[in-house]
RNA sequence: CGGGGUGUAGCUCAGUUUGGCAGAGCGCCUGGUUUGGGACCAGGAGGCCGUAGGUUCGAAUCCUAUCACCCCGACCA
């Protein structure tokens, strides 16, 4: 392909709205364009890279014996109220009403589909195990769309969906799935962590994530430094922490006046204490109970590990109005001390389970209680009290005595063992051997396919622009002709196109009549991994120079031997991405 | 959804405080000189100042509404 002709429109300049490396770099080269929040276009060269990626991806799922499909994205929003995924989703689902009134969801994903199309077509134990996949658009109204690509509201997946007799046959294709995607992100060069990971709207039993570290991800991995235990912050462990042993029995309960003083930071501030020495009251709500948690003044509740324990309900913090029935005082004021008996459950975090005495809300507007003690002002032992682990991990904990690190990452592919959930609610069931009616047994895999091109784009760059690993460039070699006019330029140049192309290479021809530096200057941007200088300079030695991406210097390689080279070269970094 | 910010040429942005000819750099077009790391000279095209109302002799500028986009937050009581 040349250059002149392809639309690759570079600029020097970013448009303001651009945060992000990679968003920033796939602008400046020409890859995308946005249409509007969280819409983008891939120009032809970010284009091709999607269809590298989705090749891969494609292949290696046709390796696992995955057959692909393509499904609706258009789905009736019917399907999703049976099985309340459309509550469960909540308004990140994309919703119209078509011309005759029926609602119809942007799918998100199609776990409703696929177990429609397997209730209809599977009846028999002999049909299974069956995966089935698809690379498609899909649609989420985020209530933030950012950092580009990667948090977009319209983006392509792979989603794969695997359908079973036994659990046994589950687990099978589950670890099938696990090592296809290990493949996958390998041989397109972005090097991801597994962690285990907590299950969301999706529901199941059991989930890994593949993340990859960069500063720009949104998730937080937690690990231990030997690499024993990692998990996404959503499901991350810690140990319990020491009792504190307090020096002097605790005075008793104090009541001090705070006005107008509800933050936590507000009443250190005010009372000259710190997070870590208060007892921070959250007042929460299910359909039918009002609960209360407590945790630490510094530390977050787990919104995962506390629906954990309310299985099969939706709990939110409540409302204001709630909070202030249930303490009888506004909100900034809840406390635990006799407040077991205004909620239906009260869920202390081991951490508050250790503190000697601390600093809480009063269940009064405008008082604090000090010297408020766990075990003597509160109960931690009645029926409905329960102490567990309800925050995230921070840092200074451990799991299994080994300190905890963080660390952010993209996450690229989730792979979920579903379970039932969908082929019960779908009526997905076959006849096993001894006639018996079952219900299938499902597990999900999906891959972002554009967040893999924004975390290559994260990981291989520098400060001249982008450095592809050369199994998803958009093109394996730049020839690059400087002085294109020059008769010897002109014909070595295309002698080179025809040999390198002849040896099944992928080439972009830089033909434009422009200054070198130009022309350097967007090769370097666009990030083709093998360059190839054409100029009069080498040539009259009888020379080209070659040049890799991510080196500093090129060097002089005789015009016949080039192809030969360039071919030898982009070989061995395909190699590096070999599994 | 809450808070903050920005909408002026294809891109980055001045001009708005204090109302008075629509601006700069980059990019684009033409001609010339250059030609291995984003050249130089000369000429040129390109904007209903987001949109709709209002105030005024006069509005990019002041007022009102509205839309879009960006940032922060959205469990920290």
């Amino acid at each position: 392909m040349k250059y002149s002709q392809m639309l690759i429109p570079t600029v020097k300049e970013v448009p303001a709205d651009a945060e992000v490396v990679s968003h920033r770099l796939m602008i400046r080269a020409g890859l995308i364009r946005k249409v509007a929040s969280g819409t983008y276009t891939y120009m032809p060269l970010g284009h091709r890279t999607l269809l590298k990626i989705i090749g891969i991806v494609r292949e290696e799922m046709n390796r696992s014996d995955a057959q692909e499909i393509l499904m609706p994205s258009l789905q009736p929003l019917d399907l999703w109220n049976q099985t309340g995924r459309s509550v469960d989703y909540g308004p990140t689902i994309f919703c119209l009403k078509d011309r005759h009134g029926r609602m119809n969801v942007l799918s998100p994903t199609a776990e409703e589909v696929v177990t429609f199309h397997a209730a209809a077509e599977i009846s028999s134990y002999k049909q299974l195990p069956i995966n089935l996949f698809q690379i498609s658009a899909k649609f989420r109204d985020e209530f933030r769309p950012r950092f580009g690509p990667i948090r977009s509201r319209e983006f392509l997946m792979k989603d794969a969906y695997s359908f079973h007799a036994t659990p046994e046959c589950l687990e099978a294709t589950y670890r099938v799935m696990y090592d296809a995607y290990c493949r996958i992100f390998r041989r397109c060069g972005v090097n991801t962590v597994v962690v285990q990971a907590e299950t969301g709207e999706m529901g199941g039993s059991g989930s890994h994530q593949f993340t990859v570290p960069c500063e720009t991800g949104e998730d937080v991995i937690v690990y231990s430094e030997d690499g024993s235990y990692a998990a996404n912050l959503e499901r991350a462990a810690v140990d319990p922490l020491a009792k504190e042993e307090p020096t002097a029995p605790p005075p008793a309960l104090e009541e001090v006046h705070t006005p107008k003083v509800g933050s936590i930071e507000a009443v250190c501030d005010f009372l000259k204490t710190r997070p870590c020495d208060m007892i921070k009251t959250l007042i929460y709500a299910t359909e039918e109970e009002t609960v209360g948690v407590l945790v630490r003044g510094d530390h977050e509740v787990n919104r995962e590990k506390l629906t954990q324990l309310f299985p099969g309900q939706r709990i939110e913090l409540a409302e204001a109005k709630a909070i202030e029935a249930c303490t009888g005082a506004q909100v900034g004021f809840a406390g635990p001390v006799a407040l077991e008996a205004r909620v239906s459950k009260l869920i202390v975090d081991h951490a508050v389970a250790a503190m000697a005495e601390g600093v809480a809300g009063a269940n009064k507007t405008d008082a604090h209680l000090r010297h408020v003690v766990p075990g003597r002002d509160f109960s931690m032992e009645s029926p409905g009290v329960l102490v567990t682990d309800v925050r995230n991990a921070c840092a200074g904990d451990t799991f299994h005595g080994k300190p905890l690190l963080f660390k952010k990452g993209i996450e690229v592919g989730q792979v979920f063992k579903l379970g039932t959930k969908y082929s019960k609610k779908l009526g997905a069931t076959f006849l096993d051997e001894q006639g018996k009616e079952c219900h299938c047994i499902m597990g999900c895999y999906g891959i972002g396919i554009n967040r893999i091109m924004a975390s290559a784009v994260e990981l291989g760059h520098d400060e001249h622009g982008i450095i592809w690993p050369v199994t998803i460039a958009p093109f394996a070699v730049l020839i690059c002709s400087v002085n294109p006019e020059d008769e010897s330029v002109a014909t070595v140049s295309r002698r080179l196109y025809q040999e390198l192309t002849e040896r099944s290479l992928e080439v972009l021809w830089d033909d434009r009549p422009l200054r070198a530096g130009v022309k350097f200057k967007d090769a370097d941007l666009i990030g083709i991994p093998v360059r190839v200088t054409v100029g009069k300079r080498s040539l009259a030695q009888g020379n080209v120079e070659v040049k890799l991406r991510r080196e500093r210097e090129g060097r002089d390689v005789a015009v016949e031997e080039a192809s030969q080279e360039v071919q030898a070269l982009v070989e061995s970094l395909l190699s590096e991405c070999a599994f």
